[in-house]
DNA sequence: ATGTTGGAGTTTCTTTAGGGAACCCCAAGA
DNA sequence: TCTTGGGGTTCCCTAAAGAAACTCCAACAT
């Protein structure tokens, strides 16, 4: 293999890029949870590789990440989310925050989120599931866990 | 260019792709933030090709997520993390958790992590910065900001 | 019955980037 | 002067991305 694999790594974050960790997978990703989901939208909203996009929605459907279903009598698909992959469009809302942050310069966020619990324009930020305080980088011990390296 | 460039698309995600999207990106800014800060331990603990290792890091201090600073009197350097690259561990920190839970199997975590706030074994989770209730794929209206395309 | 259209991919070809191993440079210490 | 170790370069080979052309249906349209 030419390439690292990835997912027999001890690691989350190397399991998860098993998945997601290939170029153009997330933005696939993105589209389909605003709506693109059929091979020709994407393509054209992505201006993508035909074949790499086969490579990746086939990638995705396989670690179960996106669905692909028939939406007529033709041999018409489309693509949705899984529940797996409408938890991973986490980890795009926290690169909207950070890239949106650090990286949209003068003209500001290309898009904003209005949160429906408070109708605010918003963004995502980190806190413990436990106790509901911020959780980042430095708040945390990192421990040994039951799945660790031998 | 071959590899078909993010950093100029009309998007946060693909901003951020930009600097973290690359192969091994992800897995040395992990490995810096806990603490293999050298060009060797990285180079050993990742298994990747020297080469590469170098044009990551080159990167990843160009975009100013890392810093290469001298720890000694001979050419000697370590690689820290600067404010970016600390919030980009967010990013990983999600990551974790997505991979903790959909890809851990029988073995479970391969680490944990204990929240300094709480002192629990816990993981991230997804809060609106505004009112500080959960925010997730399906919580949000997505609008058209200031830095849309035109 | 034949032709056209549009969605959804395949195939083919070219270029680039990753993997692996060998090699190089430099400062300190033996 | 020789060795050692950190921190890279260089070189070669293979795999993967980009681009464009081509294929395969099933439904209309003529």
């Amino acid at each position: 293999m030419q390439r690292t694999d990835f997912s027999e790594m001890a690691c989350s974050i190397a399991r998860t890029l098993d998945v997601i960790g290939e170029p153009w997978s997330p933005l696939i990703l993105r589209d389909v949870w605003v709506g693109f989901s059929r091979f020709e939208q994407l393509q054209a909203d992505l201006g993508i590789s035909r074949k790499v996009l086969t490579e990746r929605l086939n990638h995705l459907v396989d670690r179960d990440v996106l669905e692909r279903r028939p939406y007529d009598n033709r041999p018409r698909y489309e693509y949705v989310l899984t529940d797996r992959g409408r938890e991973l469009v986490d980890v795009l809302m926290v690169m909207v925050a950070w890239g949106d942050k650090w990286l949209a310069g003068q003209a500001g966020p290309p898009v904003l989120y209005r949160h429906h619990a408070c109708g605010e324009i918003s963004h995502v930020d980190l806190a413990c599931a436990h106790c509901g305080k911020p959780m980042h980088a430095d708040d945390i011990d990192i421990l040994p866990g039951p799945g660790a390296a031998v």
